[in-house]
DNA sequence: GATGAATGAGCTTTCATTCAT
DNA sequence: AATGAATGAAAGCTCATTCAT
């Protein structure tokens, strides 16, 4: 009895993403997914290879709106200063609205440095890391920035907003003014010495 | 047929770990730690309740370890200066010496959220957040840093450092200096801005 | 590889009660059923939530079956006399020809008193004890029966029958004319003295 | 480190018994057994073959103290009417004041049917049966009883007062005069008819 | 008498995935 | 595009019992 629908797909990945934000992806089965989207388990692997399919579409789009949230830092020519400014800002201002989502983000960050089956979402991650060392190596030619390994660039950059929002995440209060403060801190950390005039 | 033993629970423990390291917490099955250590099934479960203790008993040799590293750190009369410094740095430094068991404690700590069996470690790190916080609230009553809400206080000092050691745990070559560099990056995002003479 | 079936449902709840017979509930454990069914242990769960929900849909035709041969017993408007003494001789003579399932049953209401699994079986017992209440009390209220609480009315008809089920079950010869002889003493034990006339 | 103790073997036992009144004898453990009595597993060992042994125990106690209650019923030159008064009546005011231990004694004889690890126990249930047996037949010899198979005798004699106790100790309200109610059924229902003088 | 570490077969149940219809 | 019955390997864990000390 096949009953008319919109887009089952868009149903599967919408209930997928509430089981996954509210239970974690490992806690989520199929079985919960299927109950909650209403489609049977056959329409899942209609359209999902398997379950880490399906945390990967839903973490492209996620992505996809944080990159939104920090357009501005994308422009290529922008000034390193509020390149970093922004992108840490848009952050930290999305990961406060999106908790669960961030905490999704991270689980499966986790699992994926072991779990073959999120083996793609671990290709996607590095590859953000790839475009942004080559961005902050852009800024170093610059003289923007302090060169440093890329590794030790972003920690300072980017580590205290993940930090932050980790900890907001498990419970604890936001701080008022935090994607400010943080956005600062990360250009302070990182920016070249004013260049001394005679 | 009972065979003696210097210290079957040390054996597991150790059995453990190996597998932890090597596989993740979730992909570790007890039948693993009961081969790799020789123990039986019933001699685990004898010494630890479930999975997840020993998940418990391990970190907490793990933070001890830890700990030592960044003895300095502890002491309550440091100024805040070296106090914060030292952490740091004793954290990077036991971090990129053990790669494979900060993996795991990140692993568990991101489970920790959604797992009940893992309930005890979330407390755990919980407890280690209000230590924290009580030690930077007595810096800033010293003056010596800048009042911050503890969330963004953490994030600035040792979100660096967390997101450094990630990257490496990834695979990242570890950088020369880090430990230094992200020890006075550190204290340079907290520090209080020197009293300005009239 | 999955095999056609007229009924797969049909053949796990006949291999249960196979098995259920043979060697009593508790020592029949799920891989029996399987190999006795042919299904896999998927397929059971598929079906039974878990092993309670298979005694109790096999205990739910169980109770159809005697209720079948005890059909005039329910009519409502049935003359106390008939009713009991046909409900007493259906009970017997069912019990006499189906042993093993009695003593099936008689397991699991000593089991359902502490098993959480099989909670919902001890439901459906305790309401047939109550609509056997209310039956009694309508003949009570006829003036057909003596007014007894339940309780003893019940024992007083029917712990006879179950008794003597109960030591044929373990063992003993049937007693030929039983049924007769039960169901006349159950009604003995409760008629209401004949009303003397003047 | 052993401590001293009065009995631990008495230990031992009150605290089975506890626990298989609280939770029934499958649902009970070994451990249970072994914290609530404070011995040791090897102890219990030492004084019990298996579990089993320390059912088989209990019950002999507790049938010790149910013919202690029906103690007239046992002298074999008794009047069978006062015989089957006292034992029906007996059992019932003690199955009334022990409910769990005889909802106890009750999941024992329905386990017995099939756990070798009782077999000792169904032996004594059933050696309980050949000593009634006989005393029928005696009662039957001087005519004071109807003639009737031992299953039916027994039935209709102590089949009201089982079916009774069982229904108390399922939770239903114990009646007012139940003893005497069910000492009276069972004596009518067997009793010899009066001889017909010419 | 007393201890408790050690055993290991065996249990129920879960769940991602397949595939005939 | 859709269904849901069927699969079966694998998991975590229990527990009566043994036995060296």
């Amino acid at each position: 009895m096949t009953r008319p629908h919109r887009d089952r797909r868009r149903e599967i990945l919408n209930a997928a993403l509430t089981c996954f934000l509210e239970r974690g992806y490992r806690a989520t089965t199929i079985g919960a997914i299927r109950e909650a989207s209403g489609a049977s388990t056959g329409s899942i692997y209609h359209f999902f290879a398997n379950k880490g399919a399906l945390a990967r579409a839903l973490l492209d789009e996620a992505v996809a709106g944080w990159s939104a949230a920090a357009a501005a830092a994308l422009d290529p020519d922008a000034p390193a200063d509020q390149a970093i400014r922004e992108s840490v800002r848009g952050l930290v201002l999305w990961g406060e609205a999106n908790t669960a989502l961030l905490r999704f983000m991270d689980e499966i960050r986790s699992l994926a440095l072991n779990d073959p089956e999120l083996a793609e979402v671990r290709a996607a991650l590095e590859q953000g890391q790839t475009l942004g060392a080559a961005r902050f190596a852009h800024f170093a030619r610059r003289r923007e920035v302090r060169p440093r390994p890329w590794p030790v660039a972003h920690a300072l950059m980017l580590g205290p907003a993940y930090s932050y929002l980790r900890l907001v995440g498990a419970g604890n209060e936001p701080a008022p003014a935090a994607a400010d403060l943080l956005a600062e801190a990360a250009w302070a950390a990182v920016r070249a010495p004013a260049a001394t005039s005679p």
